[in-house]
RNA sequence: GCGGGUGUGGCGGAAUUGGCAGACGCGCUAGACUUAGGAUCUAGUGUCUUACGACGUGGGGGUUCGACUCCCUCCACCCGCACCA
């Protein structure tokens, strides 16, 4: 409503000629037109000047379009990019597509369309929606995920990968939907059903590839600590590696000449294991399983299979588990353990198995009391009649660890566990291995032969980009398989050289491969007989500013930084990590303080903003709506706010089409502060991403102005430099009515002189027992004697410490004075 | 449960080596201009109080001449992880 208002009464204005208000879309068309003919945003890869790399976190294009949400992180790099032109650096400041995804893949098996043709129609609109908003990218840099020209790197770099083991096939679970006919993505899969259909999903082991990102484990925990990056996200990737350190200790099973590993950081308890646990999946299990138990422990296994992830995870659940009838022996005092299976135990952490410690740990003091399995106490301190005592105390019970502490216990257990050569020092991570595989159409190609006699191979470097086959029969397989397995033309291979037939892998990487290394491209996207240029990534990296969601604070950036440390074991990138300055902005909310959605249909789209109050001010008000790591809600007021914001400013610069004539070759003091405080705050603010505050602060000085006859010229040049990364088309525009030719966007960054920043005459105040009583001009550097002397004399502050004694006099020069009396 | 964070007017928010709480914007009130106004301009706007003044940054306590800021404690909300041995 407010908007539509606006846009009438701002046609209203022009038509009538009623000069209040800019015409922001002949304003932003001529120069965005302006921008594009003349390349200004053109980066130039062997500049001499000092370099500055920001980068978006570039988004998928999918067919709704760009949402509110994507311009907030794009205006703050792009703010950064024009100050840092205008301060002289050469600034890479590229934009791109994300283009595999599984809703193209979809819109292709439900319409017969081809994808690729669909994808590129979302880019075209996200590619305008974007351009209108006026962002500084250079568009010759443009890369797109889905191009062969440059999956073919994406598929060079798992070829790298495979060479050096980092590659690998294994059998593991993976959401098969048997209605569908198809195998899911976790995130497709809701609460054990299908997104679409809702039909039953099931884990079925497949052969997948595996990324070895585990190997990586220790290098992405220790690197974390140089990169400026928020604490928080720092925390997240530290969690999700989830180191631990303890030992990996090797039971006997009685009677058997069996054995199995159990990983525990507390090997100095192992005289209170009175029990072990072993996941239902555990291979083990059927062996060891006595007649007496098999049937308890099948159906056990059974109950535990139809559970799903979320059902087995809650944590308010009781605990079960049913005994194997098997025992283990405790190496440290040769006590028979019964092994029992319960679903606490995760069969994808650790070995599988555990040593129960019921009297020193939470879930198997839990396990323990509901099954009545003895608990032992072997670290003094708790009352394990009530809980387990997971603190640190004095060791009983324990032999040769008696009387020490936990850490001291910790070393002398392994110690011992290793001379006897009962188990190993052992660190264990959370991480896992990274199933890189998808049973998709629409994803690069892994470029890999399997071979009539069971082998398989990787393509020959020459043979890459293994293109994705063209088809309009994009359609599910029924056995699990990508889409692929359907189109035999491509599928059947033969050796070029040897004439062997073989099958091409009908897997695809998944949506997350082609944002792994995309930041490199974007240094050298037109090379093709190399990822990109040593000398060019030398100079470009790292990436200085790298601004995005917080949804991919783990995923998306830790499998980027894992590819750029193998890309750095290669030598192919000098650094050792990409990023080093992230930051997540926050996220735009609905006017009811709800996430925008279709369904709440609160969604606002950039498109009828730009229309009705202009880019720059879409720009401006996202900036202004608070920190950019806060989410805030939608105001069409204050959208109206900003507009008027930008209004206010071309009235002071334009009279009638003409420059006002409030603007001067004379000087006029009383702005000389306020204009040096500006420069100096919104320069610092900026550089920080505090735009609100700078922002507030350009306001504060535009106010200001309106208060003078007079602004001088050097002032008004100035203040337009200021705005310009905000508000560049308004900026542009302005400028040229200040008579400059060309753009702004490379003239000389304002300066301020500090000196101008202080007056000679400051307000101080004067208070008694801490209460602002009095006010007082003063010259800035008056001492401490006179200032004191002013307070008492003042009449004010008299009448307050009338009949009191004075205990106190505190003095901060320029600031107060405060007197302590009672 | 663990980790991280936040709490300030009617609303978004500002202020941190401890020194005038509420900058700036929105909204609201009054006035001016106007055929008209949700445009523009001027003034006002934390709460209570006729006033003097008192109170006021989630609650309680503490340190200090002085606390949104530092310490202790409790509460609420947000984000992430979640039986990780």
């Amino acid at each position: 409503m407010g908007w539509e208002f606006f846009y009438w009464l701002a046609l209203k204005n022009i038509i009538g000629g009623i000069d209040m208000a800019f015409d922001h879309q002949s304003i932003e068309q001529k120069w965005q037109t302006y921008w594009e003919e003349n390349k200004t945003f053109k980066t130039d890869s062997h500049s001499e000047k000092q370099k500055f790399y920001a980068l978006d976190m570039f988004p998928y294009p999918s067919g709704s379009g760009l949402h509110v949400g994507h311009p907030e992180g794009y205006t703050a790099t792009d703010i950064i990019s024009r100050m840092k032109r205008m301060q002289g650096y050469e600034v890479l400041h590229p934009m791109g597509w994300d283009a595999f995804g599984l809703p193209a893949e979809q819109y292709a098996i439900d319409t017969g369309n081809s994808p690729a043709v669909f994808t590129n129609e979302n880019i075209a609109t996200f590619k305008r929606q974007i351009k209108s908003l006026g962002f500084s990218y250079d568009w010759d840099r443009e890369i797109n995920t889905t191009d062969p020209k440059y999956y073919k790197w994406t598929q060079w770099i798992f070829l790298k990968m495979y060479e050096k083991g980092l590659a690998y096939m294994d059998e593991v679970p993976v959401n098969w939907c048997p209605a569908l006919g198809t195998v899911l993505a976790n995130e497709e899969v809701i609460d054990g059903k299908s997104e679409r259909g809702d039909h039953p999903v099931i884990q079925k082991p497949m052969r997948q590839w595996m990324l070895k990102i585990t190997e990586y484990a220790d290098r992405l925990l220790e690197d974390l600590d140089e990169l400026d990056w928020p604490e928080s996200l720092k925390d997240m990737q530290r969690n999700w590696i989830g180191k631990s350190e303890g030992a990996e200790i090797t039971f006997s099973i009685d009677g058997t000449n069996e054995t199995f590993k159990a990983f525990t950081t507390r090997p100095d308890t192992i005289f209170g294991a009175t029990y072990a646990v072993f996941s239902p999946e555990h291979p083990l299990v059927d062996d060891i399983t006595t007649d007496d138990q098999r049937d308890a422990v099948q159906q056990y296994k059974d109950e535990v299979q139809k559970k799903s992830e979320l059902e087995r995870t809650d944590l308010a659940k009781d605990k079960t588990g049913v005994f194997t009838g098997a025992y283990a022996i405790n190496p440290a005092n040769g006590e028979k353990m019964p092994i029992w299976i319960a679903d606490y135990v995760l069969m994808t952490y650790g070995t599988g198995a555990i040593m129960a410690v019921p009297a020193h740990d939470e879930r198997d003091y839990e396990f323990a009391s509901k099954f009545e399995l003895p608990i032992v106490e072997v670290v003094s301190g708790g009352n394990i009649d009530e809980e387990a005592h997971t603190e640190d105390g004095a060791h009983v019970n324990s032999d040769f660890l008696n009387g020490l502490n936990t850490d001291e216990a910790i070393e002398k257990a392994i110690e011992w566990l290793e001379n006897e050569g009962h188990g190993v020092r052992q660190t264990t991570y959370r991480l896992r291995d990274w199933l890189f595989s998808r049973q998709r159409y629409w994803g690069e190609p892994i470029p890999i032969v399997h071979w009539e006699d069971g082998t398989m191979s990787a393509l020959d470097e020459s043979e890459l980009p293994l293109e994705l086959p063209e088809t309009d029969q994009v359609k599910t397989s029924g056995t699990g398989e990508s889409p692929l397995a359907n189109i035999s033309e491509w599928l059947e291979y033969t050796d070029p050289k040897t004439g062997k037939k073989g099958r091409l892998e009908t897997n695809t990487m998944p949506q997350w491969a082609g944002s792994c290394w995309y930041y490199l491209r974007y240094i050298d996207p037109d090379n093709d007989d190399m990822l990109a240029d040593p000398e060019k990534l030398k100079k470009w990296l790292p990436v200085d500013l790298y601004i995005g969601g917080a949804e991919h604070a783990v995923l998306h950036l830790l499998y980027a930084r894992f590819w750029h440390k193998v890309l750095y074991d290669l030598d192919v990138v000098p650094t050792k990590e990409p990023f080093q300055k992230l930051f997540n902005q926050g996220m735009i909310l609905g006017e009811g303080n709800e996430k925008m959605s279709k369904s709440k249909g609160n969604v606002v789209n950039p498109d009828d903003i730009v229309q009705t109050h202009g880019a720059d001010t879409l720009r401006l008000y996202e900036m202004f709506m608070g920190p950019l790591d806060a989410s805030v809600a939608w105001s069409t007021n204050g959208l109206d706010g900003a507009r008027r914001f930008l209004d206010r400013v071309w009235r002071l610069y334009v009279e009638e089409d003409k420059l006002s004539s409030r603007i001067s070759d004379e000087a006029n003091e009383s702005l000389e502060k306020v204009y040096n405080e500006t420069v100096k705050k919104v320069t610092e603010d900026f550089e920080e991403l505090g735009f609100n505050t700078g922002i507030s602060q350009m306001m504060v000085f535009v106010n200001e102005c309106y208060k003078n006859e007079v602004l001088p010229r050097e002032y008004a040049e100035g203040f337009v430099k200021l705005l310009s990364p905000v508000a560049p088309h308004l900026a542009e525009e302005i400028w040229s009515i200040l008579g400059h030719e060309g753009t702004i966007a490379y003239e000389a960054w304002p300066t301020y002189d500090e000196s101008k920043l202080v007056e000679d005459q400051v307000e101080i105040v004067l208070q008694v027992m801490g209460k602002v009583r009095g006010r007082a001009q003063v010259p800035k550097d008056a001492g401490k004697e006179q200032l004191e002397e002013l307070a008492l004399n003042d009449e004010r502050v008299q009448e307050w410490i009338e009949g009191k004694t004075i205990r106190k006099v505190v003095v901060v020069p320029g600031k107060l004075v405060n007197i302590v009396a009672n």
